[in-house]
DNA sequence: ACCCAGGGTGACG
DNA sequence: CGTCACCATGGG
């Protein structure tokens, strides 16, 4: 991977990095297509991206921001190839990766990422990203800059929101969930911490917060927390369990103890390049509904 | 009118 | 423990 420095605001880099792919697969819900790239905001500023023959431009961006920030939020130092080797013997998981070259794992900020999945349950990701969007504008800083973009909310700005503020915002009957959990992370529930703390420990004690349940668990673990062997299992994952590695009725204790022994520490990204490619269109798995098989 | 969307909760057995 | 109706909202 390279980076160059074009000027003061601008990083081309040269990585095994898709801004659709990474930005499309269902991780995260800020970052939007913007005059031929994507424009979004992390930790406080405001990014965009657009890739220029092969390569990443990013801006405004210093070389700071660079090493201190976006490097560590789109993962860049993690070495796909060697991920791609260790799952290597999986021809399904294979074809994912082919579909889906160049998805990357982000970093996110955790407390968004665990109110952006609280909001995620039973919902589509059209929905979600017009609700976070609103709930940004209203409750989340003006990041100061040409773009109107907004920081997420802090955790006491929803603790103190109230339920009438947040259905406006269109989040409907998980309204309650997200001032509840903002309250528990506001009065001091550690986030970070989990970065560092056994996976099946950490998961437990996300799942102790209201409205997180094993998948939008495993979906902060994974998207925000650097656990790598977090498996999101959501109605997609599990059609494609069922019908490529076990039997039709299987349940999701069993999925989770197939996908640790098959996966391993690589388990996340493997459920990505299988979940985005089967969205995709891939492994034969069509949506439920009457959308997926035009006569 | 019905089903679905990156599920979770509470009630009931 | 396992199962299941229900949950607010918008689009197909």
């Amino acid at each position: 991977m390279t980076v160059e420095h074009i000027d003061d605001k601008t990083i081309l880099i040269s990585a095994d990095f898709s801004l659709k792919h990474t930005f499309e697969c269902g991780q995260a819900f800020r970052w939007l297509p913007h005059e031929g790239g994507y424009l979004g905001a992390a930790r406080g500023r405001t990014l965009f991206l657009i890739e220029r023959e092969g390569q990443i431009e990013m801006s405004p961006c210093t070389r700071e921001d660079y090493e201190s920030v976006w490097k560590d939020y789109f993962g860049l130092s993690r070495d796909y190839g060697k991920i791609r080797e260790a799952l290597a013997f999986d021809t399904h998981v294979m074809a994912g990766m082919e579909y889906a070259r160049g998805l990357r794992i982000l970093n996110q900020e955790p407390f968004e990422t665990l109110i952006s999945f609280i909001i995620s349950a039973n919902n589509n990701v059209k929905r979600i990203q017009g609700i976070i969007e609103k709930m940004c504008i209203r409750f989340g800083e003006r990041i100061p800059g040409w773009q109107e973009l907004y920081t997420f909310p802090k955790p006491e700005a929803l603790a103190c929101a109230t339920v009438p503020e947040l259905e406006a915002c269109g989040a409907g009957y998980r309204a309650p969930y997200v001032i509840g959990t903002a309250r528990v992370v506001y009065d001091g529930f550690d986030l970070e911490a989990l970065r560092c703390m056994a996976y099946a420990k950490a998961k437990k004690l996300l799942m102790g917060l209201p409205g997180v349940g094993p998948k939008v668990a495993d979906c902060v673990l994974l998207f925000s927390l650097s656990h790598g062997s977090a498996f999101p299992i959501d109605v997609w994952v599990a059609r494609i369990m069922k019908a490529l590695y076990l039997n039709e009725g299987v349940k999701k204790r069993e999925m989770e103890n197939f996908a640790r022994e098959r996966f391993g520490e690589h388990a996340g990204i493997a459920q990505q390049w299988l979940f985005h490619y089967a969205r995709g269109g891939g492994l034969g798995i069509g949506r439920r509904g009457r959308q997926s098989e035009p006569s």
